[in-house]
DNA sequence: GTGTTTGCAAAGTGTTTGCAATTTA
DNA sequence: TAAATTGCAAACACTTTGCAAACAC
């Protein structure tokens, strides 16, 4: 699996400033929540409740906008699964996302486990922004 | 493009018949509406107007429901591609979809433009239920 | 100080549900 | 007539918004 969420810190605070972001301390917590682990796949209501349980007074509408802000900045890249709920992935590479559909859970696909994809001839005129796979699996 | 959706109607009044749906006035005007014509991406809000454009009495939660006993069945395809609104697509055969980002028009990928998928490993235990590829465009 | 950000509660969106009335076999 | 289906309105889950108060620079 690629790491690349396993950025030092100082590029979160540079990314913020850069994009104009003031290193409030609700971003700053938020980020240090999604950051500073493993790679994960994250929903508003669940970072709110984790920031919760942390003691990080944050209003949801707040984790919210967060999340959307880095979005916007490139710190996270949001996944929709299914019908009203996303998802934001502190993997920001290029990678595709195995979702176990019983429990909902969704997981990067190692680079090894998944060949390159051929890209597709597109329409006149249109570019690529982002090629979504998600292979759904059972049991 | 893989024209799987032109079933003859008897065929979808068979599979009605053998999921044990009655073939009642509202499920069989959504079906003429769905299959009648080329491959469509449609959402329930979009399939009940066109019911009312068309002086076909029905409620947009029978819609919602017939949508999804249709999918359940087989005749339909969902798929979410952004958070808080599904599609259904008339076509059920393997194939992928061009987002175009701006409008938020889906549309099938026609088999010559994409190549075949490598299966990825999966984990132990699992099997691939299916494989969703969306080609965001832009422009 | 000035402009940004926050929190709250209210509004919004798309979808599902409970249930009485209606329809189908 | 028994079981399935419908329509309505209310409930729902998740997300966004408006705005006054709090905060960062």
């Amino acid at each position: 699996m690629n790491n690349m969420c396993q950025r030092p810190f100082s590029t979160v605070l540079d990314q913020l400033r850069t994009a104009g972001l003031r290193p409030t301390r609700q971003r700053l917590a938020l980020a240090k929540l999604l950051f500073n682990d493993r790679d994960r796949h994250i929903s508003a209501e669940q970072l709110h409740g984790e920031a919760l349980e942390n003691n990080i007074r944050v209003s949801l509408a707040t984790v919210y906008n967060t999340l959307h802000q880095f979005t916007e900045v490139g710190l996270l890249r949001e996944i929709t699964v299914d019908s009203g709920r996303s998802y934001f992935d502190t993997n920001t590479s290029d990678h595709h996302h195995f979702l176990f559909v019983d429990s909902g859970r969704l997981e990067d696909i190692p680079d090894e486990m998944m060949g390159a994809i051929a890209l597709p001839t597109i329409p006149d005129g249109a570019s690529i922004e982002r090629i979504d796979v998600v292979v759904r699996l059972r049991r």
